[in-house]
DNA sequence: ACAAAAATCAAACGTTTGTTTGATTTAATT
DNA sequence: AATTAAATCAAACAAACGTTTGATTTTTGT
């Protein structure tokens, strides 16, 4: 499906107050009003609100589709530089697309989510994870990382974590002071942060390191 | 402020709702319905649907207090079993009151909750961010944990773990294959595997270990 | 320039929303 | 037992909701 700049728009419009007040807290008309656009429109082009976020996770879903995933084939790298690359890349696509990924996280907290997206969100969850899987084999297989790694849990930790992060942003500029800075540096501050504590994190639990207790 | 049975009745099934469907997905006659009260009976006890969320924070919030902060006294534990004990708590309270902290942190994904709600939030979160901090210096005046620790980013990890974990049960449930288990062993299982996830990733990052590359 | 299609609009539709009312029943107090 | 207070209810309230309508404007294709 292609959109029209109007349809998209709207979907833009809408993926930001969804993100700002979520799906039942968002009227058609606030979406109408801040698109600028008649409120009939939304039904015109899209049919109903429950299928203009179905349009907008297609939309997304799609265009985060396997950018990636070429790095894998690249022969060059050794186990660990993969994970860290893999690592900055869901730090830049979560970080960079807060808005949708809040509705995701959202969508996730609720049991009552229909079943179109809960499909999306079930196939990408499983994209990512063999994605990681295969990683991990790689250096299972060179002999650097350790062999009991439950991937479930190292994911959890590395979404988990980005997701929390973005949203408590704003505790974690108060509690360190950063509230000075322009949005712009911290988004640049916030995402190096992340970087390395997830790198260092992940290079402890995955690697087969000999630990001396000091 | 103390409530009646009948009071806590509304005030629980609400807490299921709003986890289940969020604040703005959930009626006041869904909550009246499920609780097997009038409609009116809301408005009369607690004022408004607005009101009733905060009552609920209210209680929550204060029966949460301070039950933990006593391990710090304790002087027969080295550091590291003091985080482990903090981790193992965490995990408790967040695993034991899901519908809460899945409303709390839906609250911290929308960017227009109300002053009061912010208010319970924030406090809290120094709360748990003060005493992790004294865990850690403690640790590091006894010289086993490393200096440059970033208190913010460490909380991030626990919390976001755990909290992603838990929106995702299903999903490791599935990919783990472990739908045949029974609720309640499911439950003790992702707790202990959480726990022991989360030690050994706050064990690496936190103490002075020497490394040797393997 | 004309006809067909697409886009836009104000208005209205029928529901559902949170809340209030006022009468009635139940419980507590004297 | 009488009186007051608390609890409960069906019904009604206005406002907001998602959606549809039907007329009107704009764009497109010929």
């Amino acid at each position: 499906m292609e959109y029209n700049a109007k349809q998209l728009q709207i979907i833009e419009v809408a993926e930001q107050l969804f993100a700002q007040k979520g799906f039942a807290g968002t009227s058609v008309r606030d979406i109408a009003q801040e698109a600028d656009v008649n409120v009939s429109m939304i039904s015109y082009y899209f049919g109903s609100k429950e299928k203009l976020i179905e349009a907008l996770f297609q939309l997304r879903m799609n265009q985060s589709r396997s950018r990636l995933e070429t790095l894998l084939m690249d022969e060059d790298l050794v186990p660990m530089q993969k994970i860290n690359i893999l690592i900055d890349s869901v730090i830049d696509r979560l970080m960079g697309n807060q808005c949708f990924h809040n509705i995701m996280l959202r969508e996730q907290l609720s049991s009552e989510r229909t079943p179109i997206i809960s499909e999306y969100i079930l196939s990408l969850k499983l994209r990512n994870m063999e994605l990681m899987q295969r990683l991990i084999n790689e250096g299972q297989d060179a002999g650097v990382f350790r062999k009991n790694i439950d991937m479930g849990l190292m994911s959890t930790t590395l979404y988990g974590t980005i997701n929390y992060a973005i949203a408590t942003q704003d505790f974690y500029k108060k509690i360190n002071n950063l509230e000075s800075m322009s949005e712009e540096d911290f988004q640049r501050y916030l995402k190096r942060k992340l970087s390395q504590h997830l790198k260092s994190l992940f290079k402890s639990t995955v690697t087969n390191e000999h630990r001396i207790e000091s």
